[in-house]
DNA sequence: CTCCTTATTGAAAATGGTTTCCATTATCAA
DNA sequence: TTGATAATGGAAACCATTTTCAATAAGGAG
């Protein structure tokens, strides 16, 4: 357990009190959901896995939650293309296990990969630096994705 | 080459009637629309624009046709998280203006830019070789995209 | 610990882009 | 020209997400 539940509570709790929000039954629940998991969910998915959590909780309190998630840089919100929005634990930036995603346009698999990483990463870098300065822009983060047929589906 | 309605009809008349596509009047009035804009249109914008040279035209039937197109190859399809899916010509993957997008979280604006897109390029080339090999996938194509606040937004 | 302000919540309704239905129309091979 | 059937368009259905609004609860003040 990411420890410290004694004084300030678990890691988070610093984040929200320090931007003014409350610690609530419902947002612990949706954060739990999402730390114990490296799949990624969508809105629905974490609404049934708080279901078991905490019964009360409603799927519009996940959808506000999870977009203030997103805003507070908590969580990173994702689009594979098949209708719904996913999300994960945001983790750091180069932090443990930053990936990339491999898409699978016909059965919708997701295989995240952290192989090439590094040198992406670097190239990203010197993307940014470079679109920064040109256009002026104050550059946030990067959405790289793969897309193709998995082993199971290239054969059809 | 985009000329002689003679015989063959424009360029990818050949490639409908290779796969057994009939050559209608909305399908050309939307490849017309899409051919002539170097904007990222909304289902909405085609169909508006499709509408002023034949007004009959459906929305139904211009969705329809992006998916066909999309599914050929000959538009790629985007979503800059504004809701609504882009359209934009193919122009062959590294053809002519290939280009990545540079998008505003806050005003929406999107930037193409194809500065940095050789080396872009080539890494992704480098990635997808690699992917392909260690998870077995077909790699069809690939996504970039840039975030952040552009010169107008970052100042609030 | 209690009170009070107000951020947060949940149910239901609204939204809005996209898809489906289905009867009608139009393409194009023969 | 004709016939099989792909394609079309309007309306209705879909469905993920957002909005509305009255009820609830977090947490600082006293």
């Amino acid at each position: 357990m990411p420890r410290g539940f004694g004084h300030g509570g678990p890691w988070w709790h610093t984040r929200f009190r320090g931007a003014g929000f409350r610690i609530t039954v419902p947002r612990q629940a949706i954060l739990e959901v999402l730390s114990k998991t490296q799949k990624h969910l969508s809105a629905e998915d974490v609404y049934m896995a708080v279901h078991r959590i905490c019964p009360t909780v409603g799927l519009t309190t996940v959808y506000r939650t999870l977009e203030l998630l997103v805003d507070m840089g908590l969580v990173f919100k994702f689009d594979f293309g098949d209708g719904r929005a996913r999300y994960e634990l945001a983790l750091g930036p180069k932090g443990e296990r930053h990936h990339h995603h491999l898409v699978c346009t016909n059965c919708g698999r997701v295989i995240d990969y952290t192989e090439f990483i590094d040198d992406e990463i670097e190239l990203l870098q010197q993307t940014e630096k470079g679109l920064s300065k040109k256009y002026n822009f104050d550059i946030t983060h990067h959405l790289i994705q793969f897309y193709g047929l998995c082993d199971k589906c290239k054969g059809r």
